[in-house]
DNA sequence: TTATATACCTAACAAACTTAGGTATATAAA
DNA sequence: TTTATATACCTAAGTTTGTTAGGTATATAA
């Protein structure tokens, strides 16, 4: 019953975000750290994790490799320069986001 | 060029609020109201409003009434019972949106 | 008479999800 | 031994929710 779209848009932030405090992670990887972060609050489902990675390196901000271990393939993940950059814009966004968010619901916790 | 979903999913939220607090509004008078609240940084489209609140109607959380005024027709809304109760389930799911963003930016300004 | 503000609306399109599959290996449990 | 779970990748159909771009109409200020 719940269409509950957990990140509201803002998947691709965190995804960077991640990799800019972990340097190099995989996708399966992402999904776990993301659990684990959010004390299990936040499961990401791979039909929205996987096409956000390829997107985010279609658009220059990750590159890629691959390592093989326990012959299974992994693809690892790994922010670009202009990567780098995207991080700043998008987290700063995401906090104006939250706070007018807060503002229009009242949520603020105290005068600015 | 900006691909902004200024409120990402969070605008029936902040609708049901803003009835909340003021009993009755219509179309116009939010689109205004936010723009105030916001200083300015969050404008509403058309597009965006008026199916949020067909929908709101729809699914039994608002009713309107209409008034004439300058010859002019405003459809004003107001909370259901029902909708009552969905403006605390939708505020308390977005602090918990909110709590979850900031721990996986690291936005967090202190320990719980 | 032209632009802006007020006031409603819809339709085509796009983005970003969910849901539901598919493939494949390693390992623990029955 | 076979079954379930964890690991690891992927895609496609459908839904929700927004943007963009129209449309209609009245009041008022330039």
């Amino acid at each position: 019953m719940s269409t509950n779209p957990l990140l509201k848009g803002t998947l691709q932030t965190v995804i960077l975000k991640l990799l800019e405090d972990h340097t190099e992670m995989y996708g399966y990887e992402i999904t776990q750290k993301v659990k684990e972060i959010s004390a299990g609050d936040v499961l990401l489902t791979e039909g929205a994790l996987y096409p956000a990675l390829h997107k985010l390196e279609a658009d220059g901000f990750l590159e890629t490799f691959t390592q093989i271990v326990d012959n299974r393939v992994r693809k690892y993940y790994r922010l670009t320069e202009q990567g780098g950059k995207e991080v700043t814009n998008k987290v700063t966004e995401a906090e104006a986001f939250i706070d007018q968010l807060q503002t229009l619901l009242s949520l603020k916790p105290a005068v600015k």
